[in-house]
DNA sequence: CATTAATGTCAGTCACCACTGACAGACACT
DNA sequence: AGTGTCTGTCAGTGGTGACTGACATTAATG
């Protein structure tokens, strides 16, 4: 019977996510969350012994750092509009696959020890990678005059607003596509760092 | 004695801005809001009746639509990289003055009729007042190959995504300010929008 | 059949919390 | 001095929600 055990420790988890990720923590009962996954209170106290717990073991399913490493490792073939957009369409997948679990994070109403730093840790790598990519662009001069951390770290600002915005305001603006900013927000990537040999004194004055 | 009731409500008020936004509307009590505001939880219930009611009078300080209105109207030079470093600082400037404000927004645990589509209201103004700005840019003939509307989005999407970035990791990524930030990413639109005659027919192609 | 593991039911405990009523003190204005 | 306004204290109430213990049920397993 351990498949079944699994099963319903499985079914809380997911309950919780969805309902914790709606509502907050303290929005849920874990009545609300046991009838949902179809089983008693009772049955998730002895899977979890408390709510907290709950909460802590669905947590721990946020990683993205390593899917990224490996595209970084794997997909990358130094051509810059394409690097960008599998780049690109890769946060976005992960980053939605996890959506439930980053509203939690966000709504943070409960302290869990260490919870933050390991979250901020993957956007942390991923501009480590990012930034790498573009000085080994530039040493193969595909690209022009970098100050590779700050436009890695402005293209991720870009990805990681454009998510957040679809994440709590879905179809705010009207007939706009996380698809057409993806590819706009790329192109525009392109175009400024593939100068035609125009050179960037502007950027050297001023710092 | 108005003074003093509309000093109590304010404190009230401030308060319940400060704890709500840290730990979520159902993580904290009118008895530790009102002690907070050093005052008796009898006030708090006499001023605003409910919970609820004095999250919903908190509330209604959000709104930046109109002052960016007037940024557009009085500051603009029309000179891009001038004009997007002005737009972004006071963007940011807006979004940190209410960011506790739009931390509650975002915990969204309580609904609250008509809240979410005021708040999402400002932003769609935003972009329409920066599409419009691009179209009007581009007539001049000072930037070139536009599709305003998503150059605009795209812009905005990167202001957010610092903004949230700031908001909730703080200082993630060492060195790297919210400042440096801004002037990154306006040149980065600057160099993509002034493209020295250089034709677009690789955008042209892929729309 | 006996055992074991996973679950359910039920009844209940204990703490917390939004909210109230009754009463009283402080202060201003007339 | 009297009146009104704002505030505080105190002692509640009613509801809810996390968590428990005792006992029964179901089904797989040896």
């Amino acid at each position: 019977m351990r498949q079944i055990k699994q099963g319903s420790a499985e079914k809380l988890l997911r309950a919780a996510i969805d309902l914790i990720s709606e509502r907050g923590y303290h929005g849920v009962t874990t009545q609300e969350i046991a009838s949902s996954a179809e089983l008693s209170e009772k049955t998730l106290f002895r899977h979890f012994g408390s709510k907290q717990n709950l909460l802590e073991t669905a947590l721990e399913r946020f990683q993205y750092a390593e899917e990224m490493r490996v595209l970084f490792d794997e997909q990358i073939v130094w051509e810059l509009e394409i690097d960008l957009l599998a780049i690109s369409k890769k946060y976005h997948a992960i980053m939605n696959r996890d959506r439930k679990l980053i509203m939690i994070a966000l709504k943070d109403e409960v302290h869990i020890p260490g919870f933050k730093e390991r979250r901020l840790q993957h956007p942390r790598q991923l501009l480590t990678f990012l930034t790498d990519y573009f000085i080994a662009m530039s040493e193969k001069g595909k690209i022009a005059c970098p100050n590779p951390i700050m436009q890695a770290f402005t293209f991720m600002m870009a990805q990681y607003g454009a998510f957040m915005n679809d994440l709590e305001a879905g179809t705010n603006y009207s007939g706009i596509s996380l698809d057409e900013f993806i590819q706009e927000n790329v192109k525009i990537f392109v175009r400024s760092l593939t100068l035609p040999a125009t050179p960037c004194e502007k950027e050297l004055q001023t710092r």
